[in-house]
DNA sequence: CAGATTGCCCTTTTT
DNA sequence: GGGCAATCTG
């Protein structure tokens, strides 16, 4: 907790600001051959260290552009991370500013920590780090423990989790005698989590948005759900954002401690800032003279937010007291954001495009660099993705190129296969011949390769698949480890210690490991504390004071409360690796572990001690904690040589000489829910997420589709990806036949004709798969894209299951699919792509129970089968 | 209170 | 179909 306080600031007198101004290395050097400019040249060698001189001419004034707002549009590989940390090294070189006043802001732990990493290799390791680069969050929480009584908090205030959240907001509805099934609480938090995103207190929410949940006590719940985090002493990690905003706003005084303070901000992945942190950045950015003079003018200038949302009010209040302003002070908004909106993917959680799409607008006079030198990818690759991309409507425009043409280089391929299995299988065997010596020698390390998919439902066919091949492979982006069971039970009990008034944590613990202490008590017990507004394990040590439970209960719980007591005399001068195994012991948490015999207790029991373990590096039980709610990734075992399988979103920012992309299909990518929910620009997200797919591949890329694959358990035809037409003939050649097609049809040939004129992929679609497809053009119930399969997995999800649905509209198309009588009967003879014939033995509604002559009995939906 | 059963969801994920 | 969580039942 210490270590805030000890942050200097530091003022525009610094001695070290007063050095000459570092030479301007603009690109270009002077007139060419000149004595002067030789002169210079030599100077500036001698001056300019080593980190610029491997830049290209655009990273460089990148770089160099130290004044005024700055905007790198860096495409995907064109040296951005080095760009950044470049840019910080050099202002601490050239002595513009100390490390402690440079914001830099990333979105993840992980690119934050290799910030530093690489910043510190730069500048020599003579930087005492950077306290104030960091992710938005973890920043958020520094200037709100700095501030937290201004709202309403203590500065010891607690960090809740998504599922500390929802267990609070599940209390908060039944507490207002609600159902919590017909409003599920996990829905209204994402609701909750969505305003924030948009920077909304309960009073600014838009009123639809407040009638449309829990019969309009949307707004309600939303205020309610904020006094308890108050009473709780906690926050939730849109709060970590919104209340250094509300801080920054109402408190112009430290809002220009701020001003002062930050000389230059700078921020990566822009284009996945949100709205609450673009208000963020735009509070800590909108430097005015006067804030900088410390005149009551600049209240006025901050204080005006929200409505000053447009940074040309501040610009044109800049220029009107420039006059009475030394030149020195002259305002720059010395922002630099980095970003790629060709990369922007989590518009899905809150993310605005527009902010990056925006910002010369918000940042006049802003000076814009694109980086469309690409060093990690094939000219091919980086033409497929190029056309690829060039199908969005909304973007800036780069169009990435490469010096490297290495006629070696393979064109982009495009496979076919049956089925998800047949694809598993063969990229499986394709890793394995990649990865066999070659005649040199050299084989292809299973590291360098990776399967990137959109869904994480994908990875299990191709886990089984190479567990059955003994191929080594990693999954990311799994359940984390903070997200375990056990390491929740006891970080529950840490908080706890730390902070007694953390009713969640005392409810998830009271009862683990099993004192007795059951629903009734715990019930009793929550309305006792919550009739006299104090702490739950306050509460328990009144109510054991009184005879209201039963002996039984009342003595289990007061050997908690007393364990309580004992564990918090312990914090301030006991080791915290030490108090922290002496509570885990003590509570008998360690031991119910050791007497459970199932599987998995080993494993937890090893959890626990990798928790412990990994305090130690902590100065205290406090400081831990917060490490563990903001940083939360578990690291990888490194050493092992394994393909990675993840999800496109976790491949952003990672590279591999080979990549493989599978389930390129209508209804899985672009997903069907994207297309229903996002609409065009839904559209233009998934499209993104191919482009960064196939700009992770340095040299090789793969792309598969399937034509049958397995979804919620039933077997439905699926037509290739739109992706894939969109796709540049020169860049991408279609893979030969490499496998039978699972006895059906024969040749499935999908031959050089494959970017034939109107009609791609003819061959394959000589299939009846295909003549349905085509079919169903003329459908009335299809989509927009005549995708029959994206329309079933509709009606699989809504129709069928009727009392999910929420509107009237809803309720009949419930009515309308089950009672519509089916066109087929029992007893029917009909045709599967699959399956080949069978009989129907049961019908309900359009889900048929076929037994196959050679597969079965299968549950399909009509809509894939045809009577023979 | 534990084991059995039913119900519900099923895109992407950080902090 | 399958995984998980809430709910039921002995």
């Amino acid at each position: 907790m210490s270590g805030y306080d000890d942050i200097p600031f530091f003022d525009d007198d610094d001695p070290a600001l007063r050095k000459p101004p570092a030479p301007n290395h603009k690109t270009g050097s002077p007139a060419e051959g000149g004595i002067a400019a030789r002169a210079m040249a030599a100077r500036d060698q001698h001056r300019v260290p080593d980190y610029l001189s491997g830049l290209n001419p655009e990273q460089r004034e990148a770089v160099e552009t130290l004044d005024g707002p700055v905007l790198v549009l860096a495409g995907a590989g064109t040296g951005k991370t080095r760009v950044l940390t470049t840019r910080i090294a050099h202002i601490l070189a050239t002595g513009r500013a100390f490390p402690s006043q440079i914001l830099a802001v990333t979105f993840t732990n992980k690119a934050a920590r290799e910030m530093k990493e690489r910043i510190g290799l730069l500048v020599g390791g003579a930087v005492e780090g950077m306290p104030w680069l960091g992710t938005f969050h973890s920043i958020g929480v520094k200037l709100l423990r700095r501030h937290a009584e201004l709202a309403g908090l203590r500065s010891d205030f607690t960090i809740l989790d998504t599922d500390d959240v929802v267990r609070l907001i599940k209390q908060i509805i039944q507490a207002e005698g609600l159902d919590d099934k017909r409003w599920p609480a996990k829905q209204f938090a994402g609701m909750i989590d969505g305003w924030k995103n948009k920077g909304l207190d309960p009073a600014q929410i838009p009123e639809g948005d407040a009638r449309a949940f829990a019969n309009g006590k949307g707004r309600e719940l939303y205020t309610a759900y904020q006094n308890r985090l108050k009473t709780l002493n906690a926050c939730d990690f849109g709060d970590l954002l919104l209340h250094p905003i509300r801080i920054l706003r109402s408190h112009p005084d430290i809002l220009r401690e701020y001003h002062q303070k930050f000389r230059y901000i700078l921020v990566d992945e822009y284009q996945d800032t949100n709205t609450a942190q673009y208000m963020w950045l735009r509070l800590l950015a909108q430097r005015s003279p006067s804030s900088r003079a410390g005149t009551a003018d600049g209240e006025q200038v901050s204080g005006s937010w929200p409505g000053d949302v447009s940074p040309a009010s501040a610009q044109a209040g800049a220029g009107r007291r420039d006059a009475a302003v030394s030149a020195s002070q002259k305002p720059q908004i010395n922002i630099c954001c980095v970003g790629d909106d060709d990369q922007s993917i989590y518009g899905w959680r809150g993310a605005e495009v527009d902010n990056i799409l925006r910002f010369e607008k918000d940042f006049p006079g802003a000076k814009v660099i694109k980086l469309e030198r690409n060093y990690r990818s094939t000219a091919h690759i980086l033409g497929a993705a190029g056309h690829l991309i060039a199908h969005n409507e909304d973007r800036l425009g780069k169009t990435l190129f490469t010096d490297r043409h290495d006629p070696e280089d393979g064109k982009v391929i495009v496979h076919a296969a049956w089925d998800s299995e047949e694809e598993a299988r063969a990229i499986g065997e394709a890793i394995e011949s990649l990865q066999r010596p070659d005649r040199d020698g050299k084989r292809h390390n299973l590291n360098d390769m990776a399967i990137l998919v959109r869904a994480s439902f994908q990875m299990r066919e191709f886990e089984d698949r190479f567990v059955t091949l003994g191929l080594n492979y990693r999954v990311i982006g799994g359940p984390r480890f903070y997200e375990r069971l056990e390491i929740r039970d006891a970080m529950a009990y840490f908080r706890l210690v730390c902070q007694p008034a953390d009713d969640l944590a005392f409810e998830r613990i009271v009862n683990t490991p099993k004192r007795g202490l059951g629903d009734t008590t715990i019930r009793n017990l929550h309305d006792y504390a919550r009739a006299r507004d104090i702490p739950m394990l306050a509460a328990a040590g009144d109510i054991i004071e009184t005879d209201e439970l039963k002996p039984k209960a009342r003595k289990a719980l007061f050997d908690v409360v007393a364990d309580f007591k004992r564990w918090s005399a312990l914090l301030e001068n006991t080791p915290h690796t030490e108090l922290a195994e002496k509570i885990l012991d003590e509570s008998g948490y360690t031991a119910m572990w050791q007497n459970d015999k199932s599987a998995e207790a080993p494993g937890r029991l090893d959890n626990l001690k990798e928790l412990i373990r990994s305090m130690e590096q902590f100065e205290s039980l406090r400081g831990f904690l917060e490490h563990v709610s903001l940083v939360m990734d578990a690291e990888q075992n490194e050493d092992l040589d394994a393909v990675s399988i993840m999800t496109l979103h976790s491949a952003k920012g990672l590279e591999f000489e080979t990549v493989f992309l599978p389930g390129w299909e209508e209804g899985l990518f672009p997903h069907q829910r994207a297309l229903d929910e996002g609409g065009r620009s839904g559209l233009e997200e998934e499209r993104r997420l191919a482009y960064v797919g196939i700009t992770r591949a340095k040299r090789n890329c793969h792309i598969w589709f399937v034509s049958n694959r397995r979804i919620h358990g039933l077997w439905q035809s699926t037509i290739p990806s739109r992706f894939l037409d969109e796709l540049p003939e020169a860049h991408v050649e279609v893979a030969e036949t490499e496998q039978s097609y699972g006895g059906y049809g024969g040749r499935g040939g999908y031959g050089q004709s494959r970017f034939d004129k109107q009609e791609p992929f003819q061959n394959a679609y000589s299939t009846p798969g295909w003549r349905r497809a085509q079919a169903n053009k003329t459908d009335a119930t299809r989509d927009n894209w005549g995708n029959r399969s994206g329309h079933a997995i509709e009606r699989i999800g809504y129709g069928e299951s009727g009392p999910r649905a929420r509107t009237i509209e809803g309720e009949l198309v419930a009515k309308s699919t089950t009672t519509e009588p089916s066109r087929f009967s029992v007893g029917d003879r009909v045709f599967h792509l699959k399956f080949g014939n069978g009989n129907i033995s049961a019908i309900e509604g359009n889900k048929l129970t076929i037994d196959f002559d050679r597969a079965g009995q299968k549950r399909v939906l009509d809509g894939f089968v045809q009577p023979v």
